[in-house]
DNA sequence: CATGAATGAGACTTCATTCAT
DNA sequence: TATGAATGAAGTCTCATTCAT
């Protein structure tokens, strides 16, 4: 019985790891239900035995990875005492993050963001948390004397996660593979660029 | 003849306005063509009369639109002197761009510039073109000794894009209407932010 | 006045011409209004300044045609003595019809057919008028004792006709051109065929 | 299983019979996919699981008749030895094919055969494969001195399938009922007149 | 659990026809 | 006569979802 619940679990993830795929190869809206079963090697309507709906299967990729990286951020908050080493911890985990599954977070990004226009928005609040997380780093490092006051702690939340999101996006976008070399400059020159801007 | 070719311009536009509204209300994806047609006060095929398809209409919103975009980018170098005051050009068009129609600007952030990866690929070119030139702004400066050289021009950029991108989307997913005084903050701390950093 | 008269003629021709053209190449449903007014070079509102409709054209475009047809039959009958001239004057028509303009004859043969399926019943009854009259020289051929009687002169009007027409349906078909000796052995061949069999 | 397997296959057929039924009433073109799914009392989409278009279906109708004609020509061709009981083997064939399904075969003549313009050109080959056979039959009988070399085998082979349509034709347009008399009458004659010609 | 046949609402697009100029 | 903008009904095809097996 345990064997058959894990084995449940586990067509449960092809499904999701197959939607991942679908999802980054051609858009949400551009994916039909049966692509992704296709692409797990199920029948199609097994996909409906695990998520109500298509957009559901967005929904749970969305939630689970991104409790991920509130775990991610809070733990870098806890772990770190400079701002700039938490900052850089945040940076390499996303960096990490999509070194490790691109497609799962251009996912993420891409596809989520234009959901939250229609059928997610619930999931703007989640990804606020992750704001609050990071202006309350900020925070503290401005009343700490580390950060300067003149910018709102939102509004650097806003800039670093900005950042960080662009240069997925470039990579995303971009034709050309990404190397190792430039996931670790990636990181440096976030954070640099960030607390230092670029007058330095 | 004279008027009735203003005439006809005239319906091209009222429904490429249309298409801001439904676009911008309900997605690119999830608005028909008669949601614009019904919003344009015009009658189903007329949409087909002037553009090709649906997507043809977003792409010549976007193409104008990024167009204007460009030429706003362009003048900022060539008007401004400090790399600072010329980024501050380009953030306050941007704002301002957004402040006088925040619809359009959602269209073009959500729909195509954050949407590039499946159907508007044709438009990432374009695109980057804004990068090159924002990028060709921060390596000037740097000749000029005016920034570090320790952050690439091709990352500034991306970084000051990022930013103007993020602070728009923040507004776009707001419920809350933003007020003049925040327009006017952000074009500050945009520059604030990308120049000096938060450590400043 | 009468210029005007004539000019109005010669434009109802042009369009006539052009829907020869344009159905001939692309069939009758799949032709559009318009396609027929590019052809002649005309707005596409002056097709309807002439005909009622798209099939009116059709309709006109048979029953010119057809009108002739039935005359050339009818002075075949008259002028010459012999069924088989008669008959080889008949074919000499048709297939000379088809060298002098074969779109036009494609499309009398293929389309007009095929209408009569849905809209253009009434085009049966001129069709049968030619059977009629081919039948009547049959007719007179067996009174005369030329032709044998085992043949129903209506069956035999069948069989001429059908001969004449599947030759022509042939060179429709095919890719190679048709040369002018091919034409000439036609003419001899369906006659031949028709008068003596293939037993001979 | 094998009965799901079986009922898969019956619903495909269902669709086909009720393909012929309509297109035979309306005419392809005129003819709606919606309307094909009520004759045959099923939901619209099913269509479109067992056929990629509504073109398919017809050129499945097609396909799968013609293949019975090929047979049955290439079997009048073995089993008997003078070439006029060939010829009146294949007639009989067509002949009892009409008969037998009426609406079948004005589907395949009017609508493929006589159509092969447009759509249908991919049939074309098929078609010809049939004249081929007929103009082999010919040919033989040319060599064993039944048939005079005058006619080619291949104006022979358009002279006896032309002569077959054309008789099919006039059922297919006639409003009055066709008796079984005219069955076998038509047989004879079509073979009669192809061999010895009206003059006999 | 698993399958995939069946459903049917709904989207895009076409295009014959009308009509104001 | 001539134009082509405007209309909107109609049609094909898609695909999320359901459900019997």
């Amino acid at each position: 019985m345990a064997a058959s619940s894990t084995a449940a679990t586990e067509k449960r993830r092809v499904i999701l790891e197959a939607a991942v795929r679908v999802f980054a190869r051609q858009g949400f809206h551009t994916s039909r239900v049966s692509d992704i079963a296709d692409q797990a090697g199920v029948a199609y309507g097994l996909v409906y035995h695990y998520f109500p709906s298509k957009e559901a299967s967005l929904d749970t990729l969305f939630l689970e990875r991104w409790e991920f990286m509130l775990q991610a951020i809070a733990e870098a908050d806890a772990i770190h005492t400079a701002a700039r080493d938490k900052l850089h911890a945040i940076a390499a985990f996303i960096v990490d993050s999509y070194r490790h599954d691109p497609e799962l977070m251009k996912v993420i990004i891409v596809e989520v963001t234009r959901a939250a226009n229609t059928f997610a928005r619930t999931h703007l609040e989640k990804i606020r948390d992750a704001y609050r997380l990071i202006a309350g780093i900020v925070a503290q490092a401005q009343r700490e004397g580390a950060f300067r006051r003149e910018i709102t702690p939102e509004f650097a939340a806003l800039a670093f996660y900005g950042l960080v999101e662009q240069v997925l996006t470039g990579w995303i976008f971009d034709s050309a593979p990404v190397g190792d070399e430039q996931f670790e400059n990636a990181k440096r020159m976030i954070v640099e660029t960030i607390c230092r801007g670029l007058e330095g």
